[in-house]
DNA sequence: CCTTGCCTTGAAGTACACATGAAGGTTTAA
DNA sequence: TTAAACCTTCATGTGTACTTCAAGGCAAGG
């Protein structure tokens, strides 16, 4: 397929593929005779994944050292598995702030219903939210905002 | 306590809380008698915040659009709690993608092991997340990485 | 033959989120 | 009183991750 085709089957423009190539953060693609780039499904994944660890918030520098390493012939498992550990360790960081972050705008979310148009039946609801969070996490929960409840 | 202070405090660098405070996203900050910077709990609680919404991967442009409802003294609640539940959804979005990650990195960290220094112990464990893996996800699942093993 | 629509490379431009530097003010300590 | 160590504003610089532009090639349709 062509590279309109792949950016349209990924989300990811033709200029980013391009500069992922670049970059190696995906492998040489294939040419057809005159030059044009010709994208298989492999290449697809590898952009796919990109995406995925981009998403997730790493950086291409990170991403193409990650990279190299799982390109490399050599026997380097010891580096790969000391770099996959330590990427997993700043992601599930990532993910814990990520919740934090969502736990919090739930928690408002919820107070809003509280003084809005919520019924008896949300009300109840609510209560019981309340007191979860209450009990997991007994903390001054004032971050200055007029919470308006 | 002083610019400095709060800086180390919540390890947000001077410049960065001078521009917080020029983009709206914490508060005016009160100011000393010759005009320095005089910062309170209540000040270091919304350096925190966006700290963490950043981290989630929140814009500053969003951040400071959701604050600004936020601080406003008109009823908007109605705008807010969709400019929270929009929140919301991209941040439960990138927690999946995150996750997906996170399994992703997983996955191969254990196919390290199954042909390293891995005990019999360790083997038939892995054989059991394996099966497990096959079980939720049966899509096939290379990568295009010369996975090694 | 000419337009449309795809592609190529390479260079330059852009947006975001700060970082850094210049020029100057205040307070403390020697 | 002079230096150190803070602070201020305003302007400009920087790194990242692309995007956009310029100049041109190839293939098909009318």
């Amino acid at each position: 397929m062509n590279i309109k085709e792949a950016s349209e089957k990924t989300g990811v423009s033709s200029a980013a593929i391009r500069y992922y190539e670049k970059e190696s953060l995906i492998p040489p693609i294939d040419r057809t005779a005159v030059g044009n780039r010709d994208i298989d499904d492999r290449i697809i994944r590898r952009i796919t994944f990109v995406t995925q660890m981009r998403a997730a918030g790493m950086s291409i520098e990170n991403l193409r050292r990650y990279i190299e390493l799982f390109d490399a012939q050599e026997d380097n498992t010891k580096e790969q598995k000391a770099l996959l550990q330590e990427q997993l360790g700043v992601m599930e960081e990532k993910r814990d702030d990520l919740q934090a972050a969502i736990d919090h705008l739930n928690y408002k979310l919820n107070h809003f219903y509280d003084h809005m148009e919520s019924t008896e039946e949300e009300l109840r609801e609510l209560e019981r939210q309340h007191a979860d969070k209450v009990a997991q996490k007994p903390t001054e929960d004032d971050d200055g905002f007029n919470n308006a409840y």
